[in-house]
DNA sequence: GCCTATATTGAGACATATTCTCACTTGGAG
DNA sequence: CTCCAAGTGAGAATATGTCTCAATATAGGC
């Protein structure tokens, strides 16, 4: 059974055929979503899902610290799992995003947590400048 | 006089005085603003700008990389002057925004733009959890 | 200082994204 | 199995962002 249903269903929320296809959408995405690519994916899965019902699991999720909103360069905020940390490096001039690992936030979220008192979760590390074909 | 303003009257935008008006309280702006904010100020400054001047000045601020539009917790996008790095704590559940100065990211953001062969101008590390008050 | 080409403007139409409302449905405790 | 609070979809309402266009104002040439 997915984690996000285990997660709901924990918190005293109804697993309901819809809410779901939506958990299953989010739980077996690697990367982010738009709230409508999940809409059609959910109803591939479970058809007639309405678009509420996406908002209204997301904002679960969100509650329950499992989704996050993210800004890369679309529109909208896409959602994606809160799984440690994720690191992009963005051209603010084409949109290109490149994900890459290393990281070094662990001494530092340690230390923030200590000072001020947050139970930390995850993190977000973005580099935004001008990649190779876009500086001239 | 602004620098904001120099840059655009630079790159052979002309200065109007709604326009300014929108640099003006982006460039005063210590924090993060909404484009209705943004709107809501610049009409203090001069009575009558349109919506469409502040996302048409955003767009230009933009692609001039003086300002980058971030996401918080709210509904749409915030922008904020690009300045090296923006570092945020923030809380899930009640949105709360801890800024810290502390941040390693010069050797990592070094060894990413040589590799990916970017040219790097700013970064944004943010950490999510939750507060004191709202863990429970 | 005046003139002109042209960038810029505000209003409001349009498009899109998100939230709200409400009558109907359903999961799951007892 | 029953019951009812939680959850639902449809579509209205709102929020947010973009586009069009006639009117205006800037900056450079004189």
């Amino acid at each position: 059974m997915g984690v996000f249903k285990t997660h709901l269903r924990r918190s005293g929320y109804k697993i309901t055929a819809p809410r779901e296809a939506v958990l299953a959408v989010l739980e077996n995405e690697k990367g982010h979503l738009h709230p409508s690519d999940i809409l059609l994916k959910a109803r591939a899965i479970h058809a007639g899902v309405g678009r509420a019902t996406v908002y209204r699991t997301l904002d679960i999720l969100k509650m329950l610290n499992l989704v996050r909103p993210i800004y890369i360069n679309e529109a909208g905020p896409s959602y994606m799992r809160v799984a440690g940390g994720h690191h992009h490096l963005v051209c603010s001039n084409c949109g290109k995003v490149v994900e890459f690992d290393a990281c070094n936030a662990g001494d530092l979220q340690r230390k923030l947590a200590r000072k001020h008192r947050f139970v930390i979760q995850s993190h977000l590390l973005e580099f935004y400048g001008q990649c190779e074909d876009c500086r001239n």
